[in-house]
DNA sequence: GGCAACTTTGGAAGCGCTTGCAGATGCGCG
DNA sequence: CGCGCATCTGCAAGCGCTTCCAAAGTTGCC
């Protein structure tokens, strides 16, 4: 393989030069410059990426670490992080932690520490402040999607605000009787997403003065599979059914669909349902949903993260509010027996 | 931050001792070992990965090329793959190239040929000789997960032999007019995975003296809404209505499902059909499928791989064949009107 | 008890770059 | 024509480890 040694000697040049003409930095007659490139191709030369790193202490790679990538929504951030990274020279090095948090653990402590990442990017994860600072105390700027990370720099939505808009929704379009399908367990390890938009939910309730009634509160794991169950259990049980059910991702909408299919209830005519996400999954379904690009918020956190290793003017904590978009599909509609909208 | 110097002052050792004892390589007595330990741990010491890469010419650091890790299969591959190398102490690099054959190129180039990773692990890309070659030459093992990789390891299922024997399940049912969804553009990138599966299913239609009808023969994206789109061109045209479907996929099933369901047919008794994947989905389908562990192959790739690293011994290509499984559920039964299976 | 054969240790030379520093070169201007 | 300043270049010192080599310490055996 050759070597910038080889390059300088080929090229007429010191390695000092060549260093400097291939990577951009200080200055470098245009002579000089065109000869250390020809000579670099002419030999497929490419940098050792641990040699400048080790020497420039630089490492052009960011870390991401996500609950599990197999996911919907952090396959799609991933994909947005991936691109944008990539646009810029990055490497990214994935740590996907699906086994739970001794695995996040000992990522945090064998890898990300080892000085291999320049910063990182946590996806719906809750680090602990101390595992937070120990990220900080090496310099690493941190990025977190999809929630506060007390100290870092955050990209989320408005869940709150969104669950609350989705509600007011199917509350304007004349529904009362509504069912909130929220996350459980395995969102523990995240941001309190669940509760959030569960809060949204709350107060369009209570704001138009409708029981938020315990046995229409159901909780699954945000799979079509884990929603699919629930949702049977919520229109098969022998209680009152509601006419509506706003479901926290559009995955459980879509499990809530499928259910109330099985039900022989005819979406929307007989049961409005409305998810959020932007699933691809939505159109097939005809989905109301509010669409948050997951992609998107992969792209911003990756330029937020740049702009802060670049200026290393270590910027500060910045708390991003990503925007969403309402989408109106023909899963909701007016209740049964309903003629039109309120007003 | 502490450096192995300032470990090696406080153990009262030299740095090439405390190398060696925190490494494992090398002989060190136990008293040494246990001072270097400890003196590192009370300084919160880790080794600098670049410094250590850079020296000893290791990387502890693998590259997964995928076409896109927001499609089943291939997070569920990395979701492997990432498992089983953090296990290992290796970090993996990923490179989602789903932009195209342009990213494809410029990651091959700039950075897998860094010297960053000992080795890289491509899943469903087939990549020119040449590209090969360079990998090779630049002794960096390679193992393709889906199909051959010339010259490189591999790893499959093997798709003909599947798709023969999703066949033959319907045709023991008693089904003759049995329609394939296959793969499409998307994945001309990949190994000719359609056209296997593809290959399968006419070989047990041919060997049943059963005819493939080309009206029968559709494809789709590989995707829920892609199937969908597909079959319900498919199932509601003017054409005879097939009594069953082999999909070259779980998702292309379930799409196929939720068509039928549009027009009112009922799985199985007017439609059967069957995928290829074992998808998580599946069971709120019932569908009947060919479960092919994509987890698993991953873990796979990765033992193959660092026994490859370990021994040195280029081992030279394999071929493996990852098993798979036969899962009937209820999207299959006998042909309408038909009382039972052939014998 | 002495010698060969191990085991353990430290010195020091890199690994392949980047970059501070100082010298060389070129240019504008009085 | 000479001086000052800006631009370009090369030398050499690292970056923080690993590992070769030789020296020192142990052990076992005749």
């Amino acid at each position: 393989m050759p070597g910038i040694k080889d390059v300088a000697e080929r090229a007429g040049l010191s390695t000092a030069t060549v260093s400097r003409a291939l990577s951009g930095k200080g200055n470098v007659s245009a002579r000089s410059r065109e000869r250390a490139r020809t000579a670099a191709a002419e030999l497929g030369f490419v940098l050792s990426y641990h040699a400048s790193s080790l020497a420039s202490g630089r490492n052009h790679n960011v870390g991401v670490v996500v609950p599990s990538v197999h996911r919907w929504y952090f396959s799609a951030v991933v994909e947005g992080v991936s691109a944008t990274l990539l646009d810029a020279g990055y490497d990214l090095t994935l740590y996907n932690v699906s086994e739970g948090p001794d695995r996040r653990h000992s990522v945090l402590n064998d890898f990300l520490l080892r000085k291999r990442v320049d910063a990182v990017i946590a996806v719906s994860l809750e680090l602990s402040a101390a595992e937070i600072q120990q990220l900080l105390a090496i310099h690493r700027p941190i990025v977190g999607i999809g929630g506060p990370l007390p100290g870092a720099s955050t990209i989320r939505i408005d869940d709150a605000g969104i669950a609350e808009a989705a509600t007011n929704h199917l509350i304007r379009l004349g529904h009362s009787k509504i069912a909130h399908m929220t996350g459980d367990a395995f969102f523990e390890q995240d941001f309190r997403l669940p509760g959030m938009r569960q809060g949204g939910y709350h107060k369009a309730m209570t704001a138009a003065g409708l029981p938020v009634r315990p046995e229409w509160q159901v909780s699954a794991d945000f799979t079509v599979q884990g929603a699919y169950a629930s949702a049977r259990r919520l229109l098969g049980g022998t209680s009152e059914r509601p006419t509506a059910v706003f479901a926290a991702s559009d995955e459980m909408a879509i499990g809530t669909i499928l259910a109330a299919r099985d039900f022989g209830l005819r979406i929307p005519y007989d049961l409005s349902v409305i998810g959020i996400d932007g699933h691809e999954l939505g159109e097939v379904f005809g989905l109301t949903t509010i669409d948050q690009d997951a992609r998107g918020q992969g792209a911003l956190a990756v330029r937020l993260l740049l702009a802060g290793l670049e200026d290393a003017a270590d910027g500060g904590a910045t708390d991003t509010e990503f925007p969403t978009n309402f989408v109106v599909r023909s899963s909701t509609s007016v209740p049964p027996g309903d003629t039109g909208p309120t007003h």
